[in-house]
DNA sequence: CTGTTAGCGCTTTCAA
DNA sequence: TTGAAAGCGCTAACAG
């Protein structure tokens, strides 16, 4: 029925060898039984069974990114840029050659959809797998997480983080691309104390994460430094990554501490939950309350006014984690590379009032 | 090194089929078989392997989601609910059951890579796929996609579009969701004629696009019934779904023809390029220029006036395609479903002045 | 440079 | 309800 190997091999008077060989473009193969070879998987239209190519050589050419949430685009900058060193340009023809099989799987944040993703790679043998984002910080999953890593490391399975802590005490990551999120936070709020803040909210992404542990101490060291300490707690709201989360929070600060003259967002889409939450309270931004986020997602620059925040380079360390997974780049000293955070410093903060 | 399924039959004392019956549960096995080969299993840690087991029986649990720009959430967010729908919950082991492994690959638009992904589903015998977002016009790629597409149904792989057209004269396709772009299209522009806007300006998306077609349809048929026709050439500019592309455009459409009282925009995103402009013009939003968008994505709202759209519900239909990519709920009458785009009026437009 | 020969680890009849 | 055995389609030594 479906066409194999053997009935190419058959076409082409090769043995199915040769043809494996001139598909897998491994081997040194005469340009004319190449040729022949050719124009039999054409004729006879013939796709290589996956699974069996697989078996054979132990190892497939799936590539996984895990994401936390492939509907914000924090996430899907980074995989599509990941993707697109992966997957490589193809040859125009759809045919497919040599190329891996990249594919973003949605843990949608949870640490068991995590782990189940890990042990589905594991099962189809992956080439290698980028995982994105911040970690979450509970002892038991970490450790979960650390015997998963070294088994799929073992069978061979390179192992790339990007936007994420690297793993204490373990081998297993081929490399870590860390943001310098304490240090892009850390800024952040200097900026803001600069401009004459005294009292800034902050509102914190959920607990447990790295992300969110490292830019709220970004910031309290910021306020620590300036000898404004005593009142973290109440300043600070924890709440999802997502808009609402914002929202509910920033209403929450302004009704408890009236004086709040600033907001911090632990990123550029709570920000924005948070500037509604401002003009809803009936106050301005910049001229009552700032209001700056995180990450510079395209879209904050067309907030109104446009959000001061924090850029991260998620395209070009998507894109290195992409070319680290494909074995195309070598790994930074020591397996971890640090990546800068900068600045943006727009039209929603501004010198408090009086 | 590493343990088999035979491995774990010795251990159960059972026969290899056996333990695949367990693994598989689609067979009578005496309850206490069944859990000797499951303390097994847990005991060597065992982990299926997915290249053998898909050889074996021909199919594998991969059902691949194709997405034009995975880092556009109107991409994101239908592929996370499909992807909610396939993975399935787990059963919070992290040990993975008879879970599918639901992987989103992003096309980033291009035909080649379209087919080239398709291609490389076919090999891994994917179970199904699901196809998202508007599609190419070029009638030589919508033939190629015709075949493939037919090549893979033939192989048993369900194939789901998800806010996509029916592909004329094809079986291939279990079933297609496809949004009323047309409609919302029709009663967004009404809408505007409503405010009494006689120029409006349109931001259209690239060309050879279903979407961008059908949604240019449908603003011109409502221009059209309100006797409006004549100047929609000059009145359109075509350019990719980016922010930019509504930025240039619309300071274009500003500068030649002045007396534009309303620019609609191909999507939300596009929309905000498009404000953008209308405020570096010099102009105020509604008061001067009215913009609207398309989509209704989570950001739009938090525009500065909010943004008035058409609503799409993206997660429905999702999670739809998800649970019909899994055979989980009946095809539509005729595998044809339109889904209806509602129009969100908000702050953005206005009626022109004077 | 090319052919022969064993498997890779699992599923699935067919028997028992 | 369980076991035995025959492949699934390909790759990778090993010869030649």
């Amino acid at each position: 029925m479906t066409v194999t190997l053997a009935d190419v091999a058959a076409r082409a008077r090769v043995s199915p060898a040769t043809v494996s060989r001139v598909l897998n473009g491994n081997y040194p193969v005469a340009t004319s039984t190449r040729d022949r070879v050719l124009r039999a998987v054409d004729e006879l239209d013939y796709v290589l069974n996956g699974p069996a190519s697989s078996l054979a050589a132990a190892t497939s050419d799936l590539v996984g990114i895990l994401v936390n949430d492939i509907a914000d685009p924090f996430f899907g900058i980074m995989a599509g840029a990941a993707q697109s060193q992966i997957g490589g340009p193809g040859d125009g023809s759809g045919r497919a050659g040599g190329e891996k099989l990249a594919v973003v799987c949605n843990t949608g944040g949870s640490p068991e959809r995590e782990l189940t993703y890990l042990t589905l790679l594991q099962r189809q043998r992956a080439a290698a797998v980028v995982l994105t984002g911040g970690a979450l910080e509970d002892p038991s999953h970490q450790a979960a997480m650390a015997v998963k890593l070294a088994k799929l490391a073992d069978a061979g399975t390179r192992i790339v983080f990007c936007g994420r802590p690297p793993l204490p005490d373990s081998d297993a990551v081929t490399a870590s691309l860390a943001f310098d999120n304490r240090g892009g936070a850390r800024r952040l709020t200097e900026h803001l104390l600069e401009l004459g803040h005294r009292r800034i909210g902050y509102v914190a992404g959920p607990l447990e994460r790295t992300t969110t542990r490292h830019r709220l101490e970004g910031h309290r060291e910021a306020m620590k430094a300036a000898g404004l300490h005593g009142d973290e707690e109440s300043l600070t709201v924890h709440g999802p990554y997502d808009r609402r989360s914002g929202y509910d929070a920033t209403r929450q600060l302004l009704a408890r501490e009236g004086e709040v003259t600033a907001v911090v967002a632990a990123n550029d889409t709570v920000a924005l939950g948070a500037c509604a939450a401002v003009r809803d309270h009936g106050l301005r931004i910049p001229e009552d309350v700032s209001v700056a986020g995180f990450d510079d997602l395209p879209f904050s620059v067309d907030a109104m006014p446009a959000l001061t925040t924090v850029r991260l380079p998620l395209a070009e360390a998507g894109a290195r984690a992409g070319r680290l997974a494909m074995g195309k780049e070598k790994p930074p000293a020591g397996g971890i590379a640090t990546i800068d955070a900068e600045l943006m410093a727009r039209g929603s903060t501004a010198a408090p009032r009086g």
